[in-house]
DNA sequence: CCTACCGATCGGTAGG
DNA sequence: CCTACCGATCGGTAGG
């Protein structure tokens, strides 16, 4: 009767909803993602769960928010207390290689924005597909943003481009998500750290 | 009722599916490429189609190796003629980076093995999963052995590790796909060259 | 290569 | 949140 109780189960039935999705996401896609599959993992029925967002693209809209959350958490405020510059970019690294390396729990197939980068890459525009652009823009921009900052500081070769850096530091971390998922290497997250090492070295370091 | 015709004919046929099969692929994954689409889209019945593969698996498994065939012809072959180490590196980094390019005929979607290495990467081992990690081995290991004749010869430092190449050279072609489909970003090859050119730099050259 | 069909699953709706 | 249903599409088969 109390509508304040109904309300606070319906949000955590959504929860756990959008918890299952992401990881479920990770594993098959955002296309994969399918209504009735995860109604069943979580043992309500298909119209019960659509009732929280009416279309299965809400869905895959509210799992890459999700994810979006999970990803800022463990790799950028992690980093937040770093000088800006070159050690905060070398924290967000060390965070990120961590992340990729551990985060089983709630991105068992491995990182969801590579996912689903790849799978829409190639879609025409859309909600989805202008979703996943607009993050992979956001941490692009915030990278570059202390790359440039370490730059104009000294911290990092002057002669290098800004956009140069990010482009190989993204390269890097494909291939550490390559080499734990399809290959299960153990020895990628020191590849990572080595590659980042080299790239991110100042000019009296060399 | 000439055997040979009918033979000569089915081959053709089994090639067109194959082809346009490898462009759909590319686009929506070995998962999105559904018989009843690639049916319609060649103007055959469903059972037609599967009359020549069997299964979905076989017709998936049929477009992972004309793709390899594909990308052979045009990454490997052109530097078959450079001496084996670092000239012959240079010269796959070339032709693959002309590939990634350029090559929308057949690859509409951007390069089929990494879409189909993210789309099977957590998923359990079978066929296609195992064709998968198959083919990048393979390439990993022609890389690895470019590499090794290179550090063997003098021609890359001595320090560096074999393997950390292979992993930052993968990195760097994981990037540029990334740029090209997601963002279309046409300083990608550019930014690859120079990467490249970087990683793949001489003792003497630094 | 075809038509005609199978059971299963898809996203989604009606009505409660 | 439920049951009961919709049309469309999935991979695949029977029989020619």
């Amino acid at each position: 009767m109390s509508p304040r109780k109904s309300a606070a189960e319906a949000h955590r039935t959504r929860e756990r909803i959008v918890e299952r999705g992401v990881a479920m996401a990770s594993v098959d896609g955002l296309g994969g993602l399918t209504i009735g599959r995860l109604a069943g993992d979580l043992g309500i029925s298909k119209s019960g769960l659509l009732g929280h967002f009416g279309t299965k693209e809400a869905l895959q809209l509210a799992a890459l928010r999700r994810a979006s959350e999970v990803f800022s958490r463990a790799v950028w405020e992690p980093a937040s207390g770093a000088e800006p510059g070159l050690a905060r970019l070398r924290a967000v690294c060390e965070a990120w290689t961590t992340y990729l390396e551990r985060e089983r729990a709630t991105f068992p197939g491995g990182c969801l924005f590579t996912t689903a980068a790849v799978e829409f890459d190639a879609q025409l525009p859309g909600p989805v597909r202008d979703a996943v652009v607009r993050l992979h823009q956001t941490w692009r921009h915030r990278l570059l943003a202390d790359v440039r900052h370490a730059v104009a500081a000294g911290e990092l070769p002057g002669d290098g481009d800004p956009e140069q850096y990010v482009f190989e530091l993204l390269g890097i971390f494909f291939s550490l998500n390559h080499s734990v998922q399809l290959f299960g290497d153990p020895a990628a997250p020191a590849r990572t750290r080595t590659a980042v090492a080299r790239l991110l070295r100042g000019p009296g370091e060399g």
